[in-house]
DNA sequence: ACAAAGAATGAATAATGATTCACTGCTTTT
DNA sequence: AAAAGCAGTGAATCATTATTCATTCTTTGT
């Protein structure tokens, strides 16, 4: 046994790694998972496209990484903001409106895990966590039922419709076959954002505020 | 000019085209878009291969009639709906009702006109026809509010969350992933069709009914 | 019956880009 | 310094289907 693998190799290794999927990263968000090729990630990561494959078992791989990772530093951004101290009302409110505007800000990578069309192991991913939001949402309508500020019905159900009233509503503005000539000025995003807040609420606890 | 197209022959392609149509709707009905190949299509309508390629420009534009003829009627059947006598808030409640229940009558036709990931054309025809469907419950909603039965905030709005909601809803449900091993009772049916459409009534009105 | 025009055919092609793998060269141990 | 093992390389391969087009078959008008 001449070679074993050190910490310098491992950290070497782990390094090259990053960087990987730090320019995977940077590429999706310029123009999405479709247009990402493993060729240019390759180029902008200082590596041989083989060494990709050293790294993951496919692009399919690459990408589920990049997918989940994104993804969850979301759905955990939505669960801080629906921890916080408040009514549950308010503290579902928030969370919408900052998932909005942190969608609006990113608008490529944003449309790329909520809406650009994917491969069935990505698409599978995204079902995964659409149902993940949809539980942290669950939990806080129940919070908000025992609060008695939320009427008591199917909160799995209405969570569901929170994801998509706030999917479906940023899908257009996020398109980037329209995005390009018409861009959000931020009144528009404001009011965008807004009304989809006061939607979601009102059908939560059947109120407007 | 020895040859002119006549009747007859103007008959025998519009019917090879037909066929072409129909059996390409079934094989989409059978596995989504994804799976639809153009000589299993040709085979089964009884033509070569090439021959589709004289009645469509590409398999992206075959698929996109197809797309349109079967989203429109969709469309047509929610503007029906929405066109009956009674107040808007019913009228609403039955249209978001129906869709509901047609999409879970011919689920995999649903979940590709709905969910399926599709090439960026096909995607744009989708994102066309969501707007359709908004209008009409746009319009709805302003009846509504004309009416009294809708308090008055941003209709259009609404109409995308309403999109969103239900789509969402049916997404999980009409996966194939998922609706293999895991297909739903009449009753489920029934309970998800009606958490629907009371969280979008809600949504609406701010009202429980 | 014949020629002209189109329609239909389907085997061959083309295009695309992910993936492979035989080779090169670097690290480590003795 | 020499051997052993692993990491990196990137040009060549592969796989997949939509699409083409030279050819054959049908229809029509004279």
């Amino acid at each position: 046994m001449a070679y074993r693998e050190t910490e310098k190799m491992r950290q070497r290794k782990a390094e090259a790694r990053r960087r990987i999927v730090e320019c995977t990263y940077e590429c999706v968000a310029e123009g999405g998972f479709r247009s990402a090729r493993i060729t240019r990630i390759a180029g902008l990561a200082g590596v041989a496209t083989g060494t990709i494959y050293r790294h993951f078992e496919s692009r399919e791989d690459l990408f589920a990484e990049i997918f989940r990772t994104a993804t969850q530093k979301e759905v955990d951004k939505v669960a801080e903001a629906l921890d916080t101290p408040g009514d549950a009302t308010t503290r579902l409110e928030n969370a919408l409106r900052q998932f909005a505007e942190r969608a609006l800000r990113g608008p490529m990578m944003a449309w790329s895990l909520i809406a650009e069309p994917v491969d069935p192991k990505l698409e599978e991913e995204r079902l995964v966590y659409r149902r993940a939001y949809a539980e942290h949402f669950e939990r806080a309508i129940r919070e908000g039922i025992a609060e008695g500020c939320i009427p008591d019905h199917d909160a799995r159900q209405s969570s569901t419709c929170l994801v998509g009233a706030i999917a479906e509503s940023l899908v257009g503005p996020l398109s980037p076959t329209l995005a390009g000539q018409n861009s959000l000025t931020e009144t528009d995003k404001n009011r965008l954002v807004d009304s989809i807040v006061r939607f979601c609420v009102q059908g939560l606890t059947g109120s407007r505020r």
